[in-house]
DNA sequence: GCCCGTGCGGAAACCGTATCCCATTGTTTC
DNA sequence: GAAACAATGGGATACGGTTTCCGCACGGGC
């Protein structure tokens, strides 16, 4: 009633339109497209020309059915816009593509509503895998709810892979590919220090977000590595965008304005700080350094161009991908829990020419 | 003997196991399921609570062969991490998402036969429609390339969608979305000469590719019509990077140091330009004004904050959704060639910070 | 009390492809 | 020259759903 068909939507052409018209077997249509059966040289032209003839593709839902089919990979992400996590999807799907894999794209828009939707949408479609992208927010519930994913996608055949985020804890068949973010900001930091800066606005980002915690962490264990105290007055929270980087140096030159330096939780809050003190009249880095994270291009295009940590986002896709295509080749039976199951990527600072010893004028 | 399944392989359960288990048959799963036919109370209790039991969701591939589905929209892009087309991108994905559609995403990465072989796959995925974004090369073969798209998925029942890309000649099935491109060049320019520039450097992008062109025509009118003489050897064809920005402004220094400003192509090609600018020792704006196109969020992160010419690209992806959700629901069977299959959006100048009279000192 | 209409559940026919198994033909070997 | 064999094509079936067509049971009206 709702949807039926016309009897003049001529559809797409069918492998028995093919067979027919070229005066075949299905089968023999099939052997010829999928070439894993040996044909006769004559029966391959005879079908090969009517399948140019009717610009016939084979219907992939009817190949997955029947078991062939396109491994497929979804890729979860809060916000396709991101530069970090476009660079981390450009890195999934293109060694996906390498292999002939396809790949699906959804957002969630950080509503764990639309998540759990995807992930049975994805589940519905087969796909090999499911790999969720970014930070993830330390809510009790967190731990469960991925729990829940990895072991409903293992069950159907598939695979949960978390990018960007903390490993599950316990046994849990999923696959985590991290970087070394404690680590990162831990280098960061230390950069800092060394330049003599002591006074240090820290902006990690959001409170609960697992990314904020590790880069907050990591400068707090640099000072304490050089004996200066951490003041937990300047740690400032809020959303890793520019605006975020404005409003807080701006409320941070009113409340604490001896910092020298800003350590931003993300290239963009870094650039968003830039603009604050810009607007103070401050010059960057001769009155005020600041340092950002993730090097996502942005960070080459400042002016100055701004030193900061690099993570390999496309290159964490990559692995991402070869972790599932690596463990579906190897037999789905691998044993849960096995080890390869964390895998964590390095990260290193890029100095550029935002960070100078702090000036003797402020 | 490449394939096979173990015993052990439980695979995900079908809705005769559901049937099974409830003790109902198949056709009253797929009722409660669907829910598009009346059933007790009594059933739909049974079945959902194996559903749930089971963590049974249905087979996509399955159902899209019987008829039923979700439709999906496939989304070819040059290259994910580029932010203008990323904002397409997420368009495109939110509008299909609220309408329950898919979305599938693939890169060219500029080349065409990675282009040619993901239109196949998109034809096989049986997908609603496929969107191509961005400039296009403007080459002879271009038309008859797209033509040829254009019908081999119309036969299909799907259809193409061109975005950002000129319409195709002729009475082809397809659909363009396009934005004011030369309006907006036009109008771009126009605030520079009105702010008094005459020598202007011109960074129009790769000279092969439609938006470059048009790019460049619209300064050009904005000159004719202002009764600036517009100088070719103004002109600098390139890449639409940072890179290119930076180094043609390094050459321009050189060789036609008279410019008071620097139209770039777009606002990347304009972070280069203004690095090399600051380089060579010179104030934006005070010395040179600059401004670009897109107006991605880069733009207003820039010091000064740019003034370029905004495209509604996220805009543009909900509208060429939305376009062929229209043609789905109005009965595939809409006569070709009828007027609809080219819209058009608008562009407009956002003034920012990067753009001053020339000063009389250089 | 009987008949008929209504509402709900079941059997079966597809959807388009891959593949197993068997039949046929041509080739080789004794 | 016949039999065994390799090569190759065809028929049938399975994949997991949706949907149409039917039949059954139940309830109300006469």
């Amino acid at each position: 009633m709702s949807q039926r068909r016309t009897s003049s939507d001529a559809g797409r052409a069918t492998i028995r339109d093919v067979a027919e018209r070229a005066g075949v077997s299905v089968a023999s249509v099939s052997r010829v497209l999928s070439g894993n059966y040996p044909v006769s040289e004559e029966l391959r032209r005879r079908v090969m020309k009517v399948v140019r003839d009717l610009d016939y593709v084979t219907n992939a839902h009817a190949r997955s059915l029947a078991g062939g089919g396109t491994p497929t990979v979804a890729i979860l992400i809060n916000n396709i816009t991101g530069a970090a996590f476009a660079h981390v999807a450009r890195g999934v799907e293109g060694a996906a593509t390498l292999r002939g894999w396809l790949s699906l794209v959804g957002t969630t828009g950080d509503d764990p509503e639309r998540e759990l939707a995807l992930v049975n949408l994805m589940r519905q479609q087969g796909v090999a895998a499911v790999v969720l992208l970014g930070g993830a927010y330390d809510y009790d519930e967190y731990q469960l709810r991925m729990a829940r994913f990895a072991r409903s996608l293992d069950a159907a055949g598939s695979h949960l892979v978390l990018v960007g985020r903390p490993p599950l804890e316990g046994d849990v068949p999923a696959t985590t590919v991290d970087y070394d973010n404690e680590g990162g900001a831990y280098a960061m930091a230390s950069h800092l220090l060394s330049a003599g800066h002591r006074r240090v606005l820290v902006l990690p980002g959001p409170a609960e977000l697992t990314t904020a915690q590790g880069r907050l962490r990591g400068a707090e264990r640099a000072f304490e590595a050089y004996g200066v105290p951490f003041d937990p007055g300047m740690v400032r929270y809020g959303p890793y965008d520019d605006e975020h980087g404005y409003s807080a140096v701006e409320t941070a030159l009113h409340e604490t304005p001896d910092f020298t330096a800003v350590l931003a939780g993300t290239d963009v809050v870094a650039a968003g700080a830039m603009q604050a003190l810009r607007a103070a009249g401050l010059r960057v880095p001769e009155d005020v350094s600041i340092v950002g994270y993730d090097d996502i291009p942005l960070a080459s295009q400042l002016t100055p161009q701004l030193t900061t940590v690099h993570v390999p986002y496309e290159e964490m896709g990559r692995v991402a991908l070869r972790a599932v295509a690596d463990r579906r080749e190897g037999g789905a039976g691998r044993r849960k829990g096995t080890d390869g199951d964390h895998l964590v990527l390095g990260t290193h600072v890029v100095v550029r020419n935002s960070v100078q010893p702090p000036s003797t004028r402020r």
